[in-house]
DNA sequence: GGGCTGTTCTTGTCTGGACAAGTTTTCTAT
DNA sequence: ATAGAAAACTTGTCCAGACAAGAACAGCCC
């Protein structure tokens, strides 16, 4: 996989693949399945597979931890507690996080210095002492939760969208009021489909940008297994 | 699978799906896949599969298909040509699309009657004369070049991120100077690798906002085959 | 009752084979 | 030489079976 087959090039075919590593072509379509999946290699039934590139994305943990995404592109980064208190769950947030009580927490990201990102998180109360027990300066809380509780974010889900700075925004980033800043809101569960937090964050423009790729993949459902 | 499971109830087991559908089990495991990856059911080894979720989103065609997205929300909708002239491709376009003449075409699309998003895209030349031939007010390019030309947006590179308005884009979108803007940055291209367009869509704020949904899932390549 | 152990169930992974559908190449007839 | 038909190849889908690893459960002993 490895082996860096250069942009443009075909792939050796599924029963060279499967011969040469001494594995069934099952196991070969699986592995090559999640590259033709991350728009890695493209690939037409009945044609050799082509590569169309060789960068894999994580996409997930970066849309997760700013600490993963940061260390991962070699930045110098921060983060710091603004505030942090437990209060009753309101409005959308106990129907979300599926708890009466919750623990509030706002923070600052800087990267080489300087704050980029506002976050104002809420989490579900049965994490909430992992939590307080954290640094206030801690750098990566994904990492830090998954070390004391072994605790996964296993799926998000995200709306992305830009708007405003408030007075509290600007403030904290340094910018002016009404400036545009990119907001990412988001609920985390862990692989059992227990929600752990919603957050809402703040980026400020010009110093982060979300990367996302897609691909029409194959959806093998709905045809022929009609449940 | 449309039976509607409710979110928090178990899924029955591979087993008992695979002989109530006739099917072999690994063709359950694949359609079941889907819906695992797209974080609609939790799963664990071991333990029976959760139901998390009902709502299949579409993410990719939303995320290319400005029409498919509103279609299916039930808005009206609408989009006019601005400009669209040909051109050489200047700076990282040739690189991007991998050919020397490009046409530019800007477009607004209008949600309920508002113009929430303004168009800035450039297609190879390759593709050109079927652009071209669309009618200036064509509502869904994506669906329009997969008929006349069979043409498939099959995989998709984008940058998310906030800006300010520029004079161009208060104008068009109604809007005041320096409010923000969501912009994602696209590049497409057809299941072959082959660049169709690259495109700088902004959208006024409060309007619309990306949905993305995430999940670590199971990797299972790079442990067992070690290419 | 509480904690431990072993059984049973379920999912994860892999094998080897089969056929369908599409692409590419080769061969043949004109 | 060229166009069309045939063959070879490649990927997509499915099957039936096997074993490993983890989870859930029942029963046991203290």
């Amino acid at each position: 996989m490895n082996g860096t087959h250069p942009v443009g090039t075909l792939l050796p075919s599924e029963s060279e693949l499967a011969a040469h590593y001494r594995a069934a072509r099952g196991t070969v379509r699986q592995a090559i399945a999640v590259l033709v999946a991350e728009g890695l290699v493209g690939s037409r039934q009945g044609a050799r597979r082509i590569v169309l590139g060789t960068t894999r994305s994580q996409s997930f943990a970066e849309l997760h931890s700013f600490a993963q995404w940061a260390r991962a592109n070699g930045y110098r980064f921060g983060g710091q507690v603004i505030s942090q208190r437990r209060r009753a769950a309101r409005g959308v947030e106990s129907a979300r996080l599926s708890c009466p009580a919750v623990l509030e927490v706002m923070r600052v990201r800087t990267l080489e210095g300087e704050p980029v990102l506002l976050e104002r998180t809420v989490y579900a109360d049965w994490i909430a002492p992992a939590v307080e027990a954290l640094p206030g300066d801690c750098e990566s809380v994904t990492q830090a939760l998954f070390d004391s509780v072994g605790l996964i974010f296993a799926y998000g889900e995200h709306l992305i969208d830009a708007v405003a700075a408030g007075a509290q925004d600007s403030r904290l980033l340094t910018v002016r009021r009404g400036s545009p800043l990119l907001r990412q809101r988001r609920i985390t569960t862990t692989n059992e489909g227990r929600p752990v937090e919603w957050s809402d964050d703040r980026y400020r423009a010009g110093s982060v940008a979300f990367s996302i790729r897609n691909s029409i993949g194959a959806n093998p459902l709905g045809r022929q297994l009609a449940f």
